[in-house]
RNA sequence: GGAGAGAUGGCUGAGUGGUUGAAGGCAGCGGUCUUGAAAACCGCCGUACGUUUACGCGUACCGAGGGUUCGAAUCCCUCUCUCUCCGCCA
């Protein structure tokens, strides 16, 4: 959500910030609503302040016979105010659905672009592997180590369901529990959060009004998390905060559901693309300073390349086009894996920020050092998400004898054993 | 699923039709006292929008929406949510 006042005042940029998201949203048309608006909001407040007086005068007369001429006089002041009323109602109804459609402006930074093809790399690290015999992609590897099941995965969730089993689980506790052990010492509180949610914390992250097709909805009309980024803002929602809390950072876990109901053509085999998957997310509340926003943007994701390097898969680092930013984000950064029998990187973690674009729909404010409330800035960050990373993990480690070597940080977490064998 | 109670400011808690934007208490801020602190005492202390050079003024807000009334925190209706007891269940 972004302040009435700042679109009337930035009109243009919010336009171009518009175009740039490839987002439908009529602003002119907000404008006239607001304009409405505005002039029959004051004119209500007029008449109000003439109703409210005479109210007060009517209270103290004495005189009953006067009393009862004054009362008639309202019967019209009530009737004027009635049908400002009436006409008010459908203008603010209009007003608050466009308002709803809004996006946040871009930075000056983010390239244009229609899709993640149009995103910009702007890091590369790690040495992609050379398979001196003949590599297997993920599926293959993890069914012949027994480590997933796809076939019983279908049998009981349908299409795009799978089991971890075996080794499959026990590395994913083992990511789960080095991670959470890896952000730890980077001062992040861990929560675990609900992952059915109120549809308020849904237009609270700006994931409704616009992406209803990928979420999941229960017949209480309640809704599945895509991400814990959710839950954990809501945790906030309608709260004061003291300046002293902030920076405030969590490292939340939850299952993640997507219906995905668009992409039913798109990799439709192995682990990338499920229904139902599991994350650590970062998020983080900071002070309402654009330097401040930057400052953790840049953070949280150098968090995540971090871990990605302590487990030396090789990847890339873009930085998202408009297009291909949601509505509340300013700027986003993907990190994505190499993927070596695709022979190329695949996205496994965004980090946004927002602004105070979540934070107003959420009402989440702080009290400054000067007393004035404001709104927090918000940001998040995938820590990691499994199994999608279990993909190229395995891609890149397999050996010829068809094992995988275990990272040496996850050791500790696979109980010291050093490789995943048939 | 059954029965009941409730929703008021940062917190607690009064208030059933007319200076109630809302008593009292706590917390917070300023001051007196004190070497300093505590205690005690005095004062201040809601948010949003509009308007004004400014002091200020206006409007709205007591869960949400609608209704009754000249006038609603207070009466009526609908909805949402919370709590308690019973049932069911991990």
């Amino acid at each position: 959500m972004l302040d009435i006042k700042f679109i009337r005042e930035n009109l243009e940029v919010v336009k171009l910030a518009a175009q740039k998201k490839h987002m439908e949203v009529d602003l002119d048309r907000l404008v006239v609503l607001d304009d409405k608006r505005r002039a029959l909001m004051s004119a209500l407040e007029e008449k109000r302040a003439a109703q409210n007086k005479a109210s007060s005068s009517i209270a103290s007369a004495t005189d009953d016979e006067k009393r009862q001429e004054m009362i008639a006089q309202m019967q019209g002041l009530k009737k004027e105010i009635q049908d400002i009323e009436d006409e008010l109602k459908p203008v603010m109804d209009e007003w608050k659905t466009i308002m709803l459609q809004v996006p946040q402006v871009p930075d000056m930074t983010v390239p244009d672009g229609a899709s993640d093809e149009d995103n910009v790399e702007v890091k590369t690290w790690g040495e992609k592997p050379q398979f001196s015999f003949d590599a297997k992609d993920h599926i293959e590897i993890m069914i012949a180590l027994k480590m997933v099941d796809f076939e019983r995965g279908v049998k009981v969730h349908g299409f795009r369901g799978y089991y971890l089993i075996g080794d499959g689980a026990r590395l994913s506790w083992a990511i789960w529990n080095y991670a959470n052990q890896f952000f730890g010492n980077k001062g992040f509180d861990p929560m675990l959060v609900p992952a059915i949610v109120r549809k308020s914390n849904l237009y609270g992250t700006g994931h409704l009004p616009n992406e209803a097709e990928d979420i999941y909805k229960t017949q209480d009309d309640d809704y599945l998390i895509g991400t814990a980024e959710v839950s954990t803002m809501g945790y906030y929602a309608d709260e004061i905060l003291e300046k002293s809390q902030l920076p405030i950072k969590h490292l939340s876990f939850s299952p993640c559901y997507r219906r995905e109901a668009g992409s039913h053509g798109k990799d439709t085999k192995g682990l990338i693309r499920v229904h139902e998957f599991y994350k650590l997310e970062q998020v983080v509340l900071c002070e309402a300073s654009h330097e401040e926003s930057v400052k953790f943007h840049e953070w949280i994701n150098r968090n995540t390349e971090e871990f990605i390097e302590s487990l030396g898969i090789p990847y890339r680092t873009v930085l998202n086009c408009g297009g291909d930013l949601g509505q509340g984000q300013v700027k986003k950064y993907d990190i994505e894996l190499w993927v070596p029998l695709e022979g190329t990187y695949r996205e496994i973690s965004s980090a946004s920020y927002f602004h105070d674009f979540q934070t107003r729909r959420f009402n989440t404010r702080y009290r400054d050092t000067d007393g004035t409330l404001r709104y927090a800035h918000s940001l998040n960050c995938t820590a990691i998400p499994t199994p999608r990373i279990l993909v190229s993990l395995v891609e890149n480690f397999q050996q010829e004898d068809g094992s995988i070597r275990i990272p040496e940080v996850l050791r500790p977490y696979m109980m010291g054993k050093e490789a995943i064998t048939a």
